[in-house]
DNA sequence: ATCCATTTCGTGTCCGCACACGTATTTTTT
DNA sequence: AAAAAATACGTGTGCGGACACGAAATGGAT
């Protein structure tokens, strides 16, 4: 192992060896004006040959500039929200680089409302901060929000929600589809290999959420490209998962009317289901949902949801933060398409996956 | 979100609200000598009433001290080894560290002997490390190498085997027993309510692995707490899966004598039995391993296990590290228990549980 | 050749802390 | 009471790099 950094050459050695000074080394390093083409040349060949490695420490104690960084995401109203998660990822990032002059504010909108996230990105523009990591739920405000971002070349991370040929730096979510296949597979793995299944789908969604989409897309693909598909029958259902009293009704007629045998809830809202499923007293129906929000562990630990699908939102805000800011304070190459392990949670190893939310 | 880290106070802020000078304060800082009790209780007040944080870049940039850690874990002869995984994520929590001064050496030993430990840690004793990571592994000679470890006080966390009452700062690793438990939850979710299970155990395995065992101990508490419980029969074979001619035999006349449904294999070498259900082309049983090594992966996506559960072992030893950084340089609280999270991989989601060892 | 304006480059200070050294004060010794 | 020895504290320098400022070298115009 590496016994130790091995002795960096500091921008004194560098003078030395090109027979200048450390401020014409200094000015060549910062791209500054003032040093003749040719001696340029001769450092800056220098700097390669050596690799040179600015020593972090002191670069950041001397430096009178402090990074900064925005995050944009939706707002979290209730403690039920899933974007709660990532603030937590959030903090964590912030202890490790807050030593390091770089400090992140945090900017929410409303989700179900385009100006608000329009409203928001307007002030992070003329903030001119060093970075941004955004959800780009909001297809049109967003571009617009990048060609921004593009002028002031201000380097700018996705998080949950991607937007392909966006010369983003980098994408923190899930593989959406991947997912929904992988709950297809549970699905039909704890059925008997036939029955009926039904995916409840949130009617009225305002926000077009390719994630949903997605999810129900695999789920279904998976059933289609098995064999069993022939055994299954899937029926969907759009109701409002917010408001508990309409579902009600065509909930107990679908239920009437079908021996449903397993329930895919592909948004973060299957505990709504689990808790008209006790008021009713229905058992022996497979539920798989998303998201560890709390009303969702509830009932996955009571045992009315039989698995949820996690996608680590802490650790996808922490991970898109420290790659930002490997990116712009330490010159890291950082890789562009991350996608978070798709966790299977059940009843049974829920308790080491809360542990993040006890820190 | 904090905006910025609020103006730190400097020592020298705090010589002039104690009317001394910096060298006194850092003498008191320090716990040096030479100043007058008086003083210097006046000054520990001063620290603890503003919360005095050193300047963490200042501070390494300052000192001539290089930290140095010890990992000890077994070796890994080849790349099937579970081992191998953890040296992942010993390199990158060195790529965060190093710039603190700080630096690991890595130390392995053939975990089939116990003099092999025995004459590591003698060597690390000599070394005098500021901190030291382990797999405690063999019991005797775990135990002499703590009592070492106390006299120097250097502080040390486990890593994988947990030793209780040792006085070390931390643990991290899996929770064996409630691994095997959801192993049984899986095994029973899948099967049609009742059967006939395997479980493969390693035979002769000199080193006395609770791990294994607790698993096994989890594996039947599920069933044995469940009402199906009378519906399965569990058996158990133990052969030797690294000797891969003597178990075809055992093998072959069990599987010509039951009719198995579901078989558990709570060591890391499900692949052997893998391979030899390919060979015999077995179908239709579903297998249920542990850890992500190269083979296990390969039988995983073939179809031939159905389960994989792992236990994130690069970031045990990433976070082993880091919490022992925070611990000796950061002057930070450490959380002692850490129980990685016990995660199901199927061939479904195995891609997004790889990507640890891509980069 | 002289003078001024660029261009090119070297020097010094500061960032906050660690630590060696030196000075002032008090205590002990004889 | 003077000298020696502790004790208590202040000052200065260096860690590696950023940046301001000033000095030297060069070029052009007269």
């Amino acid at each position: 192992m590496t016994p130790l950094k091995d002795e960096q050459l500091r921008i004194r050695d560098i003078a030395k060896l090109a027979n200048v000074s450390t401020g014409t080394v200094d000015r060549v390093l910062h791209g500054r004006p003032g040093v003749k083409q040719e001696t340029k040349e001769e450092i800056l060949k220098i700097l390669e040959e050596i690799n040179y490695i600015p020593n972090l420490m002191a670069k950041t104690l001397a430096s009178k500039k402090t990074t900064r960084f925005v995050v944009l995401i939706p707002d979290s109203k209730d403690a039920n929200s899933y974007w709660t998660q990532p603030v937590l990822g959030i903090h964590q990032a912030v202890e490790e680089i807050s030593n390091f002059r770089t400090v992140i504010d945090l900017y929410t909108f409303d989700d179900s409302l385009e100006e608000s996230f329009a409203e928001m990105t307007e002030k992070i523009i003329n903030e001119e901060p060093d970075g941004v990591i955004f959800c780009p739920v909001f297809h049109k405000a967003s571009q617009a929000f990048i060609k921004e971002l593009k002028k002031l070349e201000i380097p700018f991370v996705f998080i949950d929600t991607d937007l392909k040929n966006s010369s983003n730096i980098a994408y923190f979510g899930q593989d959406a589809f991947k997912s929904g296949y992988l709950a297809g597979k549970l699905m039909s793995y704890g059925l008997k290999g036939s029955g009926e299944l039904l995916i409840l789908k949130q009617v009225n969604s305002l926000l077009i959420s390719r994630h949903v989409e997605n999810r129900e897309k695999g789920f279904r693909e998976f059933f289609e490209s098995h064999d069993v598909s022939k055994n299954y029958k899937i029926f969907d259902l759009d109701i409002d998962l917010l408001d508990m009293t309409e579902p009600q009704k065509s909930l107990k007629t679908f239920f009437s009317r079908h021996k449903v045998e397993g329930i895919f809830v592909p948004n973060s809202r299957a505990f709504k289901l689990a808790q008209y499923m006790q008021k009713q007293d229905i058992k022996d129906t497979l539920v798989i949902g998303y998201d560890l929000i709390p009303d969702n562990i509830k009932y996955l630990e009571s045992g009315i949801i039989s698995f949820l699908i996690g996608q680590r939102p802490e650790e996808q805000a922490y991970k898109a933060i420290k790659s930002l800011f490997d990116y712009t304070v330490l010159n890291k190459e950082i890789k562009k398409l991350n996608y978070s392990p798709i966790d299977i949670i059940t009843k049974e190893n829920i308790g080491f996956y809360k542990e993040f939310r006890n820190e």
